[in-house]
DNA sequence: TGAATGTCAATGCATCTGCATCTAAATTCC
DNA sequence: GGAATTTAGATGCAGATGCATTGACATTCA
């Protein structure tokens, strides 16, 4: 053991700051097209992934990392714009699953073609092709459940 | 040119994860720690760069990212809090400059120690040195002034 | 079976955020 | 100098969020 720990600050800072100016410059182009924003997409996605059989609110918490009143409300704004429907569960009396509407799926096409393009000059433009596999790679590391042996 | 061009979303998918992951873990931290959040803790630290002279609020809106309405009402609750003093800006009477108090302080002091222990398992567990490192780097790219010639 | 416990989802309340607008002071321009 | 414009910061209002709690159903276990 002869090198230093890392500087935990030394990736969190950029990392943090690079997210707000991403999320930002997102935010904003969907904004300007008069769509909604990225916490909608991310929903209607997850459900166009999961198809006819739609999705449970609490499967939702966990793919989105949203806390469950999270979930509940953002479910309501969607379903009031049309966006998907709340489907009674059978099998499970409390629960319920949710379903995309045609509509969803449109605005959530429409809203892809906006996201994509805010993403080349805010990512791609910065970074070679092997840049960016390595940034990806690394950034997945922090992901990955938690080592138990280092440090 | 050989190399297909990069595909933003392998980078962007993962960094808005680890720090969605990486905030929750921070932000929990300080909660149960009894203590305020990240953006309290980022505009102390900021005030406490600046030492004696303090800063406008203008200033942090650029060094914080945040919008004006943002500063100014964050300012109001650390103003309250005590953990900082509006004082009328000499040479600019429609500004201001804010000063951190001994208070303001001692508890970005106290935040430090959560948020640093915090940083730990979420962040250099993950990583090795030379990976942080290199990550770090990566992580800068992005922030830098767009290229304008490559894609 | 039926009481105790656990799980799914909604919601009241306080706080926070975004947007647009407002006031006051500074600067520009004639 | 004085009107028009720009800049610094605050704020009313509507909508979003966090926290704690509730209601309804499921599951466990005696």
């Amino acid at each position: 053991m002869t090198t230093s720990a890392p500087d935990p600050f030394a990736v969190w800072l950029p990392l943090a700051r690079a997210h707000k100016t991403i999320l930002t410059a997102v935010e904003t182009a969907l904004k300007q097209a008069g769509l909604p924003g990225l916490d909608w997409y991310d929903l209607l996605w997850e459900l166009e992934c999961a198809g006819d059989t739609g999705l449970r609110p609490y499967e939702l918490q966990e793919k989105l990392l949203l806390p469950q009143y999270g979930v509940s409300r953002l479910a309501d704004r969607l379903a009031r714009a049309g966006y998907l429907t709340r489907q009674d569960c059978s099998g499970d009396g409390r629960g319920q699953v949710l379903l995309l509407t045609p509509e969803g799926a449109r605005i959530r096409a429409q809203m892809w073609e906006v996201y994509a393009a805010a993403m080349e000059p805010a990512i791609s433009s910065h970074l070679s092709t092997g840049e960016a596999r390595r940034l990806a790679e690394l950034l997945g590391k922090l992901l990955r459940p938690a080592p138990a042996d280092k440090i």
